[in-house]
DNA sequence: CCCCCCCC
């Protein structure tokens, strides 16, 4: 086995050689108290050994699973060398492959000379230029490539360089060359990209603990890959104009960060923050970069998806619906939304949200088609759709799926009839539904996650809780505040800071409703509480003030029958104490028909 | 420096 013997100094001393072949000698974990923990290496090219080299933190996995054991000889498939403060170099591993593992070696290899960091000779091959291609060095060993030990890390980026465009260079660009966005990485400042904006978000305000400001993100993407990109405050007055969808730019000096995988879809490991050092300059001659590609799924195969996920759709909107608000349930702020119901050639109608100024802009007339690049797919109603923040809406595209679509659309699609993932019933059914027994609800912990479980279930009233049960509220129709009996015939509503001569009732009931294989305790809120009492809120109250007798006979009444009940599952915590909390969002009385269809597709799955 | 994809 033979290591690319003197390949270390003459990279320290900037020559980039084609995949040079190392010995590591040692590995050594550097805990992070604040960020991910990294690994350095001792690396040895049988000439010199260095002790300034670090693994890429994405590797960090070739070292926990013991890829790379002590004396392994390895490919450095991809590479850098970063001068530090006081001239320190630092060699940086971005992906390498085993050529041999360091069992089957079993020793040091050469005699190698421990380098100085401090104090690096020259090296006696000549560097590689600044403009030159990706350094190829005729010294340099090449390694024989062992396929049966040699293991990749599975780390497909491109190369760090790509080679230069034959277009004038911007004045002023740190640097002549382009890069790929797939060679982009936190270790290395020096570089340039050119690329197209496949996604322009809005400009968004945020206001928290830590300050306030705006912001807005854009995806951009070159031959090697894609990344997004974002600006906060002064950036978003300088670029935001200026960035036009599927425009190409010139663009450098932006701030590389671990990507947070939570709010990204693109497949890039990091991300990028413009910062005031930020340069961006439009290239007008395009005509060589790709430019924004859909994978679109056929509506008919989104049953196939496994939500939630992006998916790339393109339908014709049949239906579009007003505008409307809704009120975040966890951000507790009050959201535009308009539902669209898309449809394909593929047979199939599905329901697509937009939101905030997106839904209040949508124009419906003349049905519009609509190409959504990394719509969020979720189960509701068998599968829905939603344009979110880091999704990308374009109204009748000029492509060709687009214009087949349409053809299909005028000549005949249009009076097509449409199937639904929504199967038939009143409250939901099918697998939107989320049927579950309580059995279920608790051995696949549902409500357990951050957000609210949604199921279906039948369950039977075995219990209802008198003791209050209903309250006198506020009788404005928005306010359902409790008020204060003033004694005088007055009631005080805290909330609208007023007194009115009445007030209306609301429910709060809670229920212990079972199946054949558990039960489980509930809130009813007015309208599913009315519907398992049934009677109205305000009769009832009537009834328990005047006769508490007939009042204790329509909760007696209420027990052992049946609903489907359609429930919210969220665990809550109260002074370090969490427990499942299940609303009942809806309960509906048992139509037998469907409720008998629906076991009988559950039969049918079973498969047997 | 943000957003956790919102509602049913």
């Amino acid at each position: 086995m033979r290591l690319s013997s003197g390949v270390i100094l003459e990279i320290l001393n900037g020559a980039n050689p084609d995949k040079p072949v190392f010995q590591v000698i040692n590995a050594k974990k550097i805990e992070s108290a604040n960020s991910v923990d990294r690994y350095r290496l001792l690396l040895s090219d049988g000439e010199y050994v260095y002790s300034h080299v670090m693994l890429a933190a994405q590797l960090n996995k070739v070292m926990e699973n013991n890829t790379v054991p002590n004396l392994s000889v390895i490919e450095a498939t991809r590479y850098l060398c970063n001068k530090l403060q006081g001239d320190k170099r630092v060699i940086i591993l971005l992906d390498l492959k085993v050529l041999a593992p360091g069992p089957e070696v079993g020793e040091r290899l050469g005699n190698p000379t421990q380098l100085n960091p401090n104090s690096i000779p020259a090296s006696t091959t000549k560097p590689a230029e600044e403009s030159g291609t990706n350094g190829q060095n005729a010294t340099v060993f090449k390694p024989q490539n062992n396929n049966n030990t040699a293991i990749s890390t599975g780390n497909t980026k491109a190369q760090p360089v790509i080679p230069p465009v034959k277009k004038p260079l911007t004045p002023g660009t740190p640097n002549s060359r382009v890069h790929s966005i797939a060679s982009l990485t936190p270790y290395q400042n020096r570089w340039r990209i050119r690329a197209r904006v496949t996604m322009k978000s809005n400009i968004r305000t945020w206001s928290n603990s830590k300050g306030e400001g705006k912001l807005f993100n854009c995806n951009l993407l070159d031959d090697s890959g894609e990344i997004r990109m974002t600006g906060f405050k002064e950036q978003v007055d300088k670029f935001y104009d200026m960035l036009e969808l599927n425009k190409v730019y010139y663009i450098s000096r932006c701030t590389l960060k671990t990507a947070n995988k939570q709010y990204s879809n693109l497949n890039n490991d990091y991300e990028m923050t413009m910062n005031s050092e930020t340069l961006i300059e439009p290239c007008n001659d395009d005509s060589d970069m790709p430019v924004m590609s859909f994978d679109f799924v056929k509506l008919s195969e989104l049953e196939q998806c496994k939500p939630p996920t992006s998916v790339d759709v393109i339908g014709v909107v049949k239906v579009c619906n007003d505008v409307n608000t809704v009120v975040g349930r966890q951000s507790q702020k009050e959201i535009m939304k308009r539902d669209l119901q898309i449809v394909d050639q593929s047979g199939l109608a599905v329901a697509l949200t937009l939101w905030g100024e997106e839904a209040n802009k949508f124009d419906g007339m003349g049905f519009p088609i609509v190409a959504v690049k990394g719509a969020r797919l979720s189960d509701f109603n068998g599968r829905s759709l939603s344009v979110s923040g880091s999704s990308q809406l374009i109204v009748n595209p000029d492509t060709k799926e687009a214009h087949v679509l349409r053809g299909w659309f005028e000549s005949g699609g249009r009076d097509q009839s449409f199937s639904t993932y929504q199967s038939e019933g009143g409250s939901g059914g099918g697998q939107s539904s989320n049927w579950k027994t309580f059995l279920q609800v608790k051995s696949e912990n549902l409500g357990q996650g951050e957000k609210a479980d949604y199921y279906t279930a039948k369950g039977t009233v075995v219990f209802v809780k008198k003791d209050n049960c209903m309250y006198q509220a506020c009788p404005l129709p928005d306010c359902n505040k409790k008020v204060i009996d003033q004694g005088n015939g007055q009631y005080r509503c805290e909330k609208c800071n007023r007194e009115f001569p009445n007030h209306k009732w609301r429910m709060i009931l809670s229920c212990n409703v079972a199946d054949h294989t558990d039960n489980q305790w509930i809130t009813c809120f007015q309208d599913s509480a009315e519907c398992v009492l049934g009677l109205k809120a305000d009769e009832l109250g009537q009834l328990r003030e005047k006769d508490e007798m007939q009042f204790d006979q329509v909760l007696q009444e209420a027990l052992f029958k049946s609903y489907i009940f359609r429930m919210r599952a969220k665990v809550e915590t109260y002074n370090d104490e969490s427990r499942l909390k299940t609303v009942c969002v809806a309960a509906n009385t048992v139509d037998w028909n469907e409720y008998g269809n629906q076991l009988l597709s559950q039969i049918s799955q079973l498969g047997i």
